[in-house]
RNA sequence: GCCCGAGUGGCGGAACUGGUAUACGCGCACGACUUAAAAUCGUGUCUCGUAAGGGAUGUGGGUUCGAUUCCCACCUCGGGCACCA
């Protein structure tokens, strides 16, 4: 008997298949195909460690059995060699990264080969090779010429102490993998690729695919579709809440101008116009204008009801210490125009300031009222200019003054008037006619209004005293006031948390009427509810219109009374916060409302915003914040909160105060949030530390309440566009060509591939550029367009380019012409139909989704690793050559599945610095090939991560072996299929030993036949550590029924036909000794393209049946049934059964479960 | 935090849709063969108990005649995403 030399037959058959090539596929095959994958090698400088086979052996195994069951198979393989170890290792030995590439494959070919894949080597590619990269480029001038390749800045990973450019893989946790120094991000412009263009049908035709169900989850978490409300929140604010705090000293300060004396005519007129109120003319001190502004800040405290009125030159000077102040006053007043020319030298500094903030529309934003007084003087602003003026601020309270009223001509005092008079407003409607009305902002009016609330209070009417009682008595819950002012009314009644104003109206006149009405109006605008009774109705059915109040009061959420107190209410529109909500239907328990720092709309409303000094100091920090501080999970929330202004819920008008913080990202949905803290943990955390109420409110359908607040229904991805460059040397030049007057153009489809350029130094630059920007000679062109000079793009690809499409290209990895002839792509990717199903066996279709119709590569097996990236990215890029016409299918994967790492001894990642890498031309070396692939496949789950251990892989070796030393015997006894027992073992002999030829032959036969089928089954399903048990288990009992010597008792044995049979179905497993085997019993084709073994059911079936007895649902003994027996014979057997009989003496069965040919169950 | 997956002997792991838990392999022990060793073969190997019997599938509960499997709560580990509104 020959021993098993590994060496020896593993070197013959991998030669012998090599020169045949009998795995080179071919399109012309008449036999349905079956195109598998695996995920192509990044061919390293360590080689091979024992991890990389794995799943290339489990596709292996499934491709090896489909070529048996009659398929044109391909299984392809090739390089996926750009990237970061080459280069860095080019870096460090200055060695040329493609010839270390081509040492690093020679090396990978040769120890794949040894392992006897049965891969396609006549279509092996390389993604360095410009003859593949070529199309590479070609495709990214598909997507450039479709606008889905464009430039746009993004941030790339900077090590500010090695100053170079970093990969994401190599900025991990924001930490620089060379340095270990913390990395910063830079702005930069970066090629994009459109992929959220797909994000829809990227997640859609997910359900198309076969792939496990945890990567389709990864996949569109990933994509991160949601569906919700785009909701717009009003910003109102108070103007006099937005001006700084404390007691005004001043309510108007008067900055004369350029060497005016506070006694001219003007400023005196105009004081005395002002009064009562408190006016100042500040003294012009002569001083060099510069210091003007501090003097004033110096000697006169200015605060929030504080309008100052400048004059000429004061008005620069007002600018400028508005400008100090942080626009925290009430308004700035320009008496003239402009600075006289004559002084404008004098004045530059300020004039430079001036002409600047002169814009009309800044002003606007930065001041709150604007009066423009206008005089005579041949270079000020004119009166009529004036009122042009007033005419563009519209809305804005502008009031327009002659400075000098002697100068005034009548006509120009009737506007004068009547402008004053359309911008302020009337006490009472009594006092409308003939007196002019004032401000409530103002302190004259507030003291007026005041007197009259006063007196009013005293002098209740009737009805007012009656319902103010019963207000007080019976609403206590409800803080009322009585003959409060707001805006310039004073109502009768409001309870200021629901804003709600209750009138008392006496009788009704015609021009009552309408003055009610207007005022309910302006109310209204105010937001606030009015209820209007009448007097009668009052003093005679007070108690309805106490429950009308009620009922009122209780349709009406809670405001968090802005606005109330003194200086009585006065809302400005500032625009609108847009919010992205999933949970539309929370909107009534919205608390607050938060921008993300960067939030375009802060520095919009900066003016209106009281704190800004904190408001900036908090978006500088979270600006500066580094990426590990900002993801830290451990981190509290912090934010601030945008003081004088509110937002506005649109679902019930409350207004809700508006933070800024960074939990809330500007690049999500709008950047922008609505705070449910009753429904969102991060809002409620957020409101525990910052003391923000709680609320909890019904929840309404979220379609409806969108639609009732004007909303829209919109769908938001998070994935985003894909930044393409890379300043690296060791990728895919971009064929782009940045010409000055074209533009980016790309390169000529005839001048492809842009082959990369020799260069000294693969080191990135320090200005973030890659090596290639150094080669002058390479870089400078003439653009295609015009000819002119131009320059050519000097970033590359991401590694993730050439294996976004190389499974198209294994379909026709020659061609020259396109990256994969059309037909060939078809013949590969058209859909194949499930095998099982074909042959009308229901029993045999595992309900493996064959994805008919669908198409495309037909098993696709990878690492969970690339689940999001490489996945998604290279059926992004099948998608766009989908629409392009260019592959058939409309996904490049039918099935997907992935396998498990292999860890080091003891569960550990396998790592060089651990120094636990296991190479397999060691194992190869002492165990052999198929013990390795054996080994591999019979770990463990082919899906799970199992740990290495060489002490074990001596069980499969042995295993090897055996089926060695029993193939030997067969080819011994290939004509004497049956052995005989000597005499006196026969009492040894377990059972199935004992039994006659043929009834020992037909459990041995029983036994292949369930093995055959389930290996068929389990390498269906990649349960290949079961398969390979189930076939150990067979071999050792054919090896066992061989054993016996020769003698005179006649045994079951093992014939030829039964061994080649399992000698099949190990093939995929163990193809080397298997091959070996076969030859050896004269077989002349290759075992490769024998005919997968059938199992025949009828020999699957058992006959008897070994099945349990439970007694009170506990295990007492077993018993053998007939498979045909029915329930009343397996009962009867039971309970005759002498064990059975010992437990239930004494006792009745109250009832027996018989489950059919498993177990029987007495209760009893 | 969220989403997946998993916890079974000394170890890797089996157990189909709820039906004899621990297949197969490693290791270990003993035995056969051998002068001996290796290799190979055989026997045994969850645990307590002499036995009858009892207890074990991360922990605690539940459903069921019967639970590794289904449900609830919790713990631990692995993977993914990470403030995604």
């Amino acid at each position: 008997m020959k021993n098993y030399n590994h060496k020896k037959i593993e070197k013959k058959v991998q030669k012998e298949w090599e020169k045949k090539k009998i795995y080179s596929a071919s399109e012309k095959s008449k036999k349905p195909k079956f195109y598998g994958l695996i995920e192509f090698p990044y061919p390293s400088a360590d080689g091979l460690h024992v991890g990389h086979p794995r799943p290339y052996i489990g596709m292996d195994v499934i491709s090896r059995k489909r070529r048996m069951e009659g398929y044109n198979v391909l299984y392809p393989i090739g390089w996926d060699a750009f990237g970061l170890p080459t280069e860095n290792y080019a870096i460090k030995t200055g060695k040329k990264p493609a010839v270390v590439t081509k040492k690093n494959t020679d090396t990978f070919r040769r120890q794949l080969k040894e392992l006897g894949f049965s891969f396609d080597w006549s279509r092996e590619i390389n993604t360095t090779d410009p003859k593949y990269y070529k199309w590479t480029q070609w495709i990214f001038l598909q997507f450039f010429k479709k606008g889905l390749a464009y430039k746009a800045k993004s941030y790339i990973n900077w090590c500010p102490k090695d100053k170079i450019g970093l990969a994401n893989e190599e900025a991990v946790g924001g930490i620089c993998d060379r340095c270990g120094s913390a990395t910063e991000k830079r702005e930069k412009e970066q090629w994009m690729l459109g992929i959220t263009k797909y994000a829809e049908r990227l997640d859609k035709d997910l359900d198309l695919v076969d792939y496990p169900e945890r990567v389709k989850t990864q996949q569109r978490n990933w994509i991160g579709k949601s569906e919700g409300s785009e909701i717009k929140f009003k910003i109102k604010c108070n103007p006099s809440l937005t001006l700084p705090e404390g007691e005004g000293e001043y309510n108007y300060l008067i900055l004369p101008g350029w060497e005016s004396s506070p006694n001219d005519h003007f400023y005196q007129w105009l004081k005395k116009e002002l009064e009562p109120a408190k006016v100042e003319i500040v003294k012009w001190s002569g001083s060099a204008t510069e210091k003007w502004v501090d003097l004033v800040l110096e000697n006169y405290k200015i605060n929030r009801n504080t309008i100052i009125i400048g004059h000429s030159l004061g008005v620069a000077v007002g600018m400028k210490v508005i400008e100090k102040l942080n626009y925290k006053i009430a308004g700035l007043v320009s008496v003239a125009g402009f600075v006289e020319p004559k002084f404008k030298d004098h004045a530059r500094p300020f004039a430079e300031t001036f002409e600047w903030k002169f814009n009309f529309q800044n002003i606007k934003e930065k001041t709150k009222f604007i009066k423009i007084l206008s005089d005579k003087s041949d270079y000020a602003v004119s009166l009529q200019q004036g009122k042009i003026l007033a005419e563009e601020l519209k809305g804005q309270f502008i009031e327009v003054i002659a400075n000098k009223p002697h100068f005034c001509g009548k006509a120009e005092q009737a506007i004068l008037n009547s402008i004053l008079k359309e911008n302020t407003y009337p006490l009472t409607p009594s006092q409308r006619e003939g007196e002019f009305g004032y401000h409530t902002t103002d302190p004259k009016t507030w003291k007026a209004l005041q007197d009259r609330v006063l007196e009013m209070r005293n002098n209740p009417t009737q009805a007012e005293d009656k319902l103010w009682q019963s207000l007080r008595k019976n609403l206590t819950g409800y803080h009322f006031r009585r003959q409060h002012i707001i805006d310039r009314f004073i109502v009768d009644f409001v309870c200021v948390e629901k804003k709600l104003v209750i009138e008392i109206d006496g009788d009704i006149h015609d021009y009552k009427k309408t003055e009610d009405e207007e005022r309910t109006k302006i109310l209204n605008q105010l937001g606030f509810g009015v209820l209007r009774f009448l007097n009668n109705e009052v003093i005679k059915n007070k108690e309805n219109v106490l429950k009308k109040i009620i009922l009122k009061l209780n349709s009406v959420s809670n405001t968090l009374s802005f606005g109330e107190g003194q200086g009585g209410v006065f809302v400005e529109d500032l625009g609108e916060i847009k919010v992205f909500t999933t949970r539309a239907d929370t909107l009534f328990g919205v608390t607050y409302v938060v921008l993300a720092p960067e939030h375009e709309l802060i520095s919009k409303i900066k003016p209106r915003i009281t704190n800004w000094a904190e408001v900036e100091k908090y978006i500088k920090n979270s600006k500066k914040k580094s990426e590990i501080e900002r993801t830290d999970d451990k981190k509290e929330k912090t934010g601030v909160e945008l003081k004088g202004i509110k937002a506005i819920n649109p679902a019930n008008n409350e207004e809700v105060p508006i933070w800024i913080a960074d939990y809330v990202l500007l690049d999500y949905g709008t950047g922008a949030v609505m705070a449910v803290p009753q429904h969102d943990n991060r809002d409620k955390e957020f409101s525990e530390k910052y003391k923000l109420p709680i609320i909890n409110k019904p929840l309404v359908d979220a379609q409806e309440i969108t639609k009732k607040v004007d909303g829209k229904m919109v769908t938001k991805f998070k994935l985003r566009d894909w930044v393409f460059s890379r300043q690296r040397y060791w990728g895919e030049p971009i064929p782009i060509i940045n010409c000055e007057k074209c533009g980016l153009v790309a390169v000529p489809e005839k001048d492809l591939p842009v082959k990369l350029p020799e260069v000294k130094s693969y080191q990135p630059t320090d200005s973030g550029e890659s090596p290639l920007a150094s080669i002058s000679k390479w870089v400078n062109v003439k653009c295609p367009k015009c000819k002119g000079p131009a320059k050519r793009e000097t970033d590359t690809m991401p590694n993730w380019a050439g294996s976004s499409w190389y499974y198209l290209r294994y379909a026709d990895s020659k061609n020259n012409k396109v990256f994969a002839d059309k037909k060939k792509l078809k013949y590969w990717l058209r859909p194949t139909p499930n095998p099982f199903r074909r042959k009308g066996n229901k029993d045999t279709d595992f309900s493996l989704s064959f994805g008919e119709g669908l198409g495309g590569v037909d098993w696709y097996n990878g690492g969970m690793e690339h689940t999001t990236l490489h996945l998604l990215y290279s059926r992004f890029w099948h998608k766009f050559l989908y629409d392009l016409k260019l592959v058939p299918t409309a996904e490049p994967y039918k099935k997907r599945t992935s396998h498990g790492m292999v860890l080091g001894e003891g569960g550990v990642k396998m790592s060089k610095s651990l120094g636990n890498v296991i190479n397999p031309d060691d194992i190869v070396k002492i165990y052999g090939a198929d013990t390795l692939r054996i080994y591999e496949m019979f770990m463990g789950p082919f899906e799970d991560s199992v740990a290495w251990s060489t002490e074990s892989i001596i069980g499969s070796r042995r295993f090897v072996e055996k089926v060695w030393r029993i193939g030997e015997k067969i080819a011994k006894q290939k004509n004497s299929p049956l052995e005989e027992y000597p005499k006196g073992e026969v009492e040894k002999l377990s059972t199935p030993a004992k039994a006659t030829p043929q009834e020992g032959n037909k459990i041995l036969q029983k036994l292949l036949h369930k093995t055959i089928k389930k290996v068929s089954e389990d390498i269906e399903s990649m349960r290949f550590n079961t398969a390979i048990s189930a076939m150990m288990i067979l071999a050792t009992e054919m090896e066992k029924s061989q054993s016996r010597p020769l003698g005179i008792q006649k045994g079951p044995a093992l014939t030829l036909e039964d061994y080649e049979k399992f000698l099949k179905i190990l093939s995929p497993f163990a193809p080397h000794i298997a091959e070996e085997i076969w030859a050896n019993l004269g077989n002349k084709k290759s075992i490769s393209f024998s005919s997968w073994p059938k199992w025949d059911e009828s020999l699957v079936k058992d006959q008897e049946i070994k099945i349990a007895v439970q007694i009170n649902g506990k295990v007492r003994t077993e018993i053998l049934i007939q498979a045909n027996d029915s329930e009343e014979d397996v009962k009867k057997k039971a309970l005759t059964n002498q064990t059975v009989l010992r437990y239930t003496m004494n006792k009745t069965p109250q009832k027996i479960i018989y489950v059919k040919n498993r177990v029987i169950n007495i209760l009893c």
